[in-house]
DNA sequence: ATTAGCACTCGATAAAGGAGAGTGCTAACA
DNA sequence: TGTTAGCACTCTCCTTTATCGAGTGCTAAT
């Protein structure tokens, strides 16, 4: 592959990127200046997809990248483009703790990030099993009715909802709600389970077995509903996309996207560090052969905890999209770190 | 309008409903048993048309209802189904206090309600402003960074974090805590603004800065925020409807319910009590030209708190709709009472 | 190795030609 | 007078045909 052969690939998929349209020989060598005539260009293209890199919609028709050429632009070609200053300084300011809880922080990220790069982004919220304790409470409401507080040492604050045997009095509320936090009190949340449970039974046998309930409903409550938590921003950019004006593929898509486990396997997929692009049929998920996702990961004190992620149709702005994401990220992470 | 007219208009629009294409004399003498010939219903189907409740989309084709037609099949013509009793047993089954929160009821409503009309459910949770308060308190996490909880009577738990000043000791906060314990338990949310607070203010003097500071958050967090929040289930079931098969109209659509607030402004029209039936132009949102809005409300110990509606194109299965939205609203409101 | 020239391909767009469903009108009928 | 059969007419939808033009691949000249 020399250096034309590049050039040439790295202009049909920018024009394909810009334009939505099948790039033709006399275009790449007017626009973008390579000094050869269409013919030559063409000699060019035909080899191109020979080696698998362009495709042909239909004979006579111009090129466009395939899959493949998507790949090879996004590990070789492409340039990093800088970001420009005001974009930076209007990330910055918006991520700069005017929010006080995770969540909502990483819901306003990802409606930033929709609204700037004009797709779908995906924000996985970090897991709060390394949280700690900082305040558990039973509370009576209403006959039969209890409801259990869990406050975290940032701030997060779960409950739900439980019924409780009639015989328990205010001061068996109370008594529990003192065990339970003398017990538990600055513990992870992943370090609930082994060892505690057990000395909390001992100490409370007489009232076993609302206690188990309780431990139970907690373990439920934290642990499965409300971990990795998904948030998403700018569904209907779909909407934009060229390739997605048959109104059955936008269903599609926003079904898939509909349900938050999708989300979860979509994001989960690996735990490497860093920027990953898959490309239409990389992505695991049927629904989503005609898009490109691109996700990278978000840390707090070192450690990644969590993962965002913009989907886009395999035709997207890579680089722009990259920057964008890449600055954000940091922007979050330094966000969260001043929360 | 005389018996036979009704009949025409009423069959025209039940097989308009049914298949969304233009209706014809012939079908409608045929299928619909009326006992005369094509020729005799097409003079009424021209009177009708005169008349403003059909419209024909171009000469020479079938009619349609007009919405002053669907206006008068709504008010005069349409006849309420009953449920079959698997649905009801369905419906019963499925809200009878499985859940124990008021919010996530509303939101299974809101699952179901869409799921069994095929269209796109929306519900308005009830406001929380004269539930009293159960417990409020004060907590403080890592370092000027507080969260308040509120509890209240019927279980339903609100939190939000605040920034607090250094000098606040744990003992401070413990005193905060009671002493809004003492003056608010007991008071409904809507009674707390007038007297109370000033008296609050006084006996922690000393701390009014602080305290300021939360009651107004408190204020903002339960009274604008929270309050109302809006549900909606099966928000893709536009994509079923024929008339939606322009992708324009489905964004138009799709943009105007990503908005709470437009949701809140629909749903809230009108406080009157029963069920009310908006079609087409009436409602006010031009988005809503093609759509038609079934509302109703539910109640919780005589007292309406909330509304259900019902969105689907104008050519919508009312009798069915309302059918379903009623007994819903009212295994809802069981539901309620249960929790 | 590059390029000009040229015939050829194939989608997109427009124009033309039925086919069919349904109407409105007229005249006959009970 | 209300109802109905008959019939010409209208208008959309679908298919067919023609034209256009962008872009290619090949060949031969440079």
């Amino acid at each position: 592959m020399d250096g034309r052969k590049r050039k040439v690939l790295h202009a049909i998929i920018l024009d394909y990127i810009a334009t939505a349209d099948p790039v033709g020989s006399r275009t790449i060598a007017k626009k973008y200046n390579l000094g050869v005539s269409p013919a030559t260009v063409r000699n060019e293209m035909a080899d191109l997809e020979e080696m698998g890199l362009l495709e042909q919609p239909y004979t006579s028709a111009g090129r466009i990248p395939s899959q493949l050429g998507y790949r090879y632009y996004v590990d070789s070609l492409m340039i990093r483009e800088a970001l420009p200053p005001e974009i930076k300084e209007m990330i910055r300011g918006a991520l700069r703790s005017r929010v006080k809880e995770t969540e909502s922080l990483i819901q306003l990220s990802s409606k930033l990030l929709s609204q700037l790069t004009n797709y779908t982004a995906l924000i996985m919220a970090p897991s709060y099993a390394k949280n700690t304790l900082r305040h558990i409470q039973l509370l009576a409401v209403e006959e039969n009715k209890a409801v259990i507080i869990v406050v975290l040492d940032n701030g997060h604050v779960e409950h739900c909802t439980v019924e409780v045997p009639d015989y328990l009095n205010p001061e068996d509320f109370t008594a529990i709600s003192h065990i339970l936090n003398e017990r538990l009190q600055g513990l992870a949340l992943e370090q609930w389970k082994p060892s505690v449970l057990k000395s909390i039974y001992s100490e409370l046998k007489y009232k076993k077995k609302v206690l188990n309930n309780i431990i139970e409903i907690i373990e439920n409550s934290l642990a499965v509903d409300h971990d990795n938590k998904v948030f998403l921003g700018g569904t209907l950019n779909i909407f934009n996309q060229p390739e997605f004006k048959d109104i059955n593929k936008v269903k599609g898509l926003l079904s898939l996207l509909e349900e938050a486990e999708n989300i979860k396997d979509i994001l989960q997929g690996e735990n490497t560090e860093g920027t990953i692009v898959k490309i239409g049929t990389e992505n695991a998920l049927e629904g989503m052969k005609d898009c490109s996702l691109i996700t990278t990961t978000y840390e707090l004190e070192g450690e990644t905890i969590g993962t965002i992620g913009i989907l886009g149709p395999t035709r997207m702005e890579y680089s722009k999209a990259i920057s964008i994401m890449e600055f954000l990220t940091k922007a979050l992470t330094e966000g969260l770190r001043n929360i």
